[in-house]
DNA sequence: CTAGTGAGAGGGTGTTAGCT
DNA sequence: AGCTAACACCCTCTCACTAG
């Protein structure tokens, strides 16, 4: 019993690590090694350590460093999903995130612990309550994505407008068209030219960043 | 071997009609 | 009038092929 003289609800913080690969949205998950909900497919995510952690900003950061080994681009909180989410406590509350990643980043980092897979297309063998934070999740990214530079997150340091294109296609599901596209991307003045070409087997296309590191990971 | 040429693919821009 | 979507077109590069 703790100061308050009533039972505490175990606090955990989870991740949606999201990326893209073969332009579909993918989420990266891991088997559970302990119980409960051994085997099963799940998030990144721990329990809160109270003594080490100073919010639950921290503590997701934490998480996602020992279980990645780097932080991502961009974090941001999605919600609280809470209630009797598995069959080990009664009630447990998950501050839940999502982070958005280069598949590159993710794959040199990820030392092989991870799977990836379609968000629109998820295993049936997902642990505790991560579907609905899954869903959650792509919604939060669908819709932000369609007034903002969020999908830059998911794209290298340096990209081609195409590249970028695709990236708006893929996490919004629609086609765009490139002249009104390129167009408003040039309006939003949010990318500067780096200088550089990429080279392949067309014309070389410009490399691009983005001049503004949006919103973020106040750890870096 | 080298230079010229055309096809193909992707980068980039201009124009116009429709809507608010 | 201003914005947006849609379409068309040109530009630039690589590659494959061919003739000298």
């Amino acid at each position: 019993m703790n100061v308050f003289e009533y039972p505490l609800p175990v606090t955990t913080v989870d991740a949606a690590l999201l990326t893209l690969r073969g332009e579909r949205l993918h989420v990266a998950l891991h088997r559970r090694e302990n119980i409960p909900e051994q085997g099963k497919l799940a998030l990144p995510g721990g329990v809160i350590h109270i003594d080490e952690d100073v919010d639950t900003d921290a503590a997701v950061l934490r998480v996602l460093q020992q279980k990645t080994g780097f932080i991502p681009r961009y974090i941001e909180q999605l919600r609280v999903f809470s209630g009797k989410r598995d069959n080990r406590w009664d009630w447990s509350v998950s501050v839940a995130y999502i982070a958005l990643v280069p598949l590159a980043d993710l794959e040199a980092a990820g030392k092989g612990v991870f799977h990836f897979y379609d968000v629109d297309d998820l295993p049936v063998d997902l642990a505790f309550d991560h579907r609905r934070i899954i869903a959650a999740a792509v919604e939060r990214v669908r819709n932000k994505s369609a007034y903002s530079t969020l999908p830059c997150a998911l794209l290298p340091e340096q990209f081609t407008l195409t590249q970028l294109q695709k990236t708006y296609e893929a996490v919004l599901q629609v086609k765009l068209d490139k002249a009104n596209f390129r167009r408003r991307i040039d309006a939003m003045g949010c990318v500067i030219p780096t200088g550089e070409f990429q080279s392949g087997m067309q014309r070389p296309a410009k490399f691009y960043r983005f001049e503004n590191v949006m919103v973020f990971n106040k750890a870096l």
